[in-house]
DNA sequence: GTCTATAGACTGATAGAC
DNA sequence: GTCTATCAGTCTATAGAC
């Protein structure tokens, strides 16, 4: 249906880049298609010539914000050839690598899914995978078994990872008003948290630097 | 200004519980009164007779939800005859139990946050402390001197066990469709790392058993 | 205190000129 | 492609009857 697309880009571009910008400020539902139109320097009209609805664009921005987070990271987290310790230094660093960039996106994302979590689904395509095949899982598994530490789930380690990670963006405002900390105090403390977590995630794994 | 208020609760409280359930799972801009009202079982009108405005209802509602998560915690934080260890197990523990009765919480605190910060801190009284002051902290500081981390700040740790607690509920939505737990599988879960965290944690501050 | 009805403001979307 | 003007729908809040 769509015409040839326009790679002229500029102004369709600048309202997706807005978009970005406010619906991972505000969400969904606290957004205005006139706040979107006024970021990007346009009119309101030519949101819709573009994207044809506010539903529409923020599907666009949900895909490719989730595509950001995941995509890298499943690559990565299947690759059979990399060792897990390595993977450990890798997830963690491409996370913060990410979030500096988008430090809004955790909470974007999480809002959304737990404001209306069928939408959620409709809108992007659930990877049909157990938890346990993923290749990471099994690694951590592995090495759980030679150190004897069996009785736990590698999934908790996992989760601890990427809470360690990622919660500090989640809670980033909260945390510079409680610290009373600038963005350049704040982005000192991820740098620390970069060597920091693997350092911690391996102690749980018990791998031996 | 306000009357007497009339302790036959009922009407006033239903309400205000509606408002907790809904404001929590929407946010603020997502809900609308209409759903509260409805949610209490009453109508529309009498919404704005006992609470004036939406702003207004709402602004009760984070109070609240701060209320039940800080309050308990400040006090506990700053007790001096607890050890660190015990207060680490007790932390875990009165994060758990809250946030298991009110899994919704962290990530609707979170975001209104980021979607209005100033509004925020206009609603919430911010306490006025240095971080650095906070008894537990100082007692992680001392615990780690001697044990000889002096060059980690004690805040990472107590970011870890804030985030290895609470991330998991804000991710709640996710790791159930990730996973395809129901609401007891992530119970199960979650009661596992009730007693897994203070562990970790007190690894991480190299507290012996 | 509780209801119905409606005012008044805002928001997403489109028609139509250029 | 881009703009102005405007419609239709929705939402909060209130007036007024009971």
């Amino acid at each position: 249906m769509e015409k040839g697309v326009n790679k002229d880009a500029s102004t369709e571009e600048k309202i997706k880049a807005a978009a970005f910008k406010i619906f991972q400020q505000k969400g969904f539902a606290g957004s205005r298609t006139r706040d979107i139109a006024e970021e990007a320097g346009i009119n309101l009209a030519l949101l819709n010539y573009y994207y044809r609805s506010k539903e529409k664009l923020f599907k666009i921005v949900i895909e490719e914000s989730l595509g950001q987070l995941f995509i890298q990271l499943q690559r990565l987290i299947n690759e059979e050839s990399t060792s897990l310790s390595e993977k450990i230094d890798k997830i963690t660093g491409l996370y913060i690598d990410l979030l500096k960039k988008n430090p809004n996106l955790p909470l974007f994302i999480l809002g959304e899914i737990q404001s209306d979590p069928e939408k959620f689904k409709k809108q992007v395509g659930i990877p049909d995978i157990s938890i346990q095949e993923i290749v990471t899982i099994r690694q951590a598994k592995e090495q759980m078994k030679i150190t004897g530490i069996e009785n736990i789930d590698p999934f908790h380690i996992i989760i601890n990872l990427i809470s360690m990670t990622i919660f500090p963006f989640a809670a980033r405002p909260m945390i510079k008003i409680l610290t009373k900390w600038d963005d350049n105090g704040f982005d000192q403390f991820i740098e620390e948290r970069r060597q920091l977590i693997p350092v911690w995630i391996k102690s749980m794994l018990k791998i031996e630097k």
